[in-house]
DNA sequence: AGTAAATCGGATCTATTAATCCGATTTAAT
DNA sequence: ATTAAATCGGATTAATAGATCCGATTTACT
């Protein structure tokens, strides 16, 4: 349920080049790990990644960078940029650790926890980056600090 | 969000201990490590972690072990088995690594994760061990696979 | 054509977590 | 007293995640 933190700068990463991608044709990798203060050369195998599942594209060579469609920017959600790095190993995995909890093998709280697992899932499933790019750009939240 | 393997190990070692309290006096490091699929040696380890914080005691010697009082069993809740484990990092850890996420300066997922957040941290503070081993002396649920 | 600015991609290093090892200590039973 | 069964505790090892390095490739500009 606690994201990798190569998946917490990518999504912070995705974020900035959507809010670029809108105003300024792209977003260069020195700006971007600058604007989300991750480092530089992990920040770029994050994004090789992204380019790889289709959630951002890149171009090469002098002025290159990275961007994000306008179809993206309002169609992908939250819970796709999860995939795209972690995995959907979350959305399976007991509090306790269990291999095989389930309704019909459950762990001593899975009843209590999956009430609170459905909760977050929808929310990954319906926050989409136009949704998370709003607030940052009538600058209610950031990515940094 | 998610407990270290320690932590899983941990709460179930605790409510395995819990139950063969209410049972018969004691149960052995040997017992527990395989009544809840876990490596002895870190078992072991997590163990007197938890001894030290006065969540379980112990005896040493032949016909020694570890055992949780009947206070314990009925008072004690989930997150104090975490918080002497993990600490209380998780509860102030942003969604996407901010250092100072919070209200003030929250980040893009701040608001729409903050209840979901506060749903997770109630049902730690009102689970009790006693609530965790009723359905498991009823059979409902369990501690391994 | 040549150069410099960018991403790409594989190999490597580092830090943290998970797990093990083993000798020391305690104590019940013979 | 001796032995054996248990926990204790410090040191070490293994596995994974986090991060870096550097040469290869692409491409805009002169």
């Amino acid at each position: 349920m606690t994201l990798s933190k190569a998946c917490e700068h990518g999504i912070r990463a995705s974020l900035y080049i959507a809010q670029q991608s809108v105003l300024i044709e792209r977003a260069s990798l020195k700006d971007i790990a600058l604007e989300i203060d991750a480092p530089e050369a992990f920040t770029a195998k994050i994004l090789q990644q992204l380019v790889r599942q289709g959630i951002i594209s890149s171009i090469q060579g002098p002025k290159g960078g990275f961007s994000m469609s306008k179809k993206a920017i309002k169609e992908l959600k939250l819970i796709q940029i999860i995939h795209a790095i972690d995995g959907d190993t979350f959305e399976n995995k007991c509090v306790l650790g269990l291999k095989l909890c389930s309704e019909i093998s459950p762990c001593p709280v899975h009843d209590q926890f999956k009430h609170i697992k459905k909760d977050y899932l929808k929310m990954l499933q319906k926050t989409t980056i136009h949704t998370m790019i709003s607030s940052l750009n009538e600058g209610i939240s950031c990515l940094k600090l």
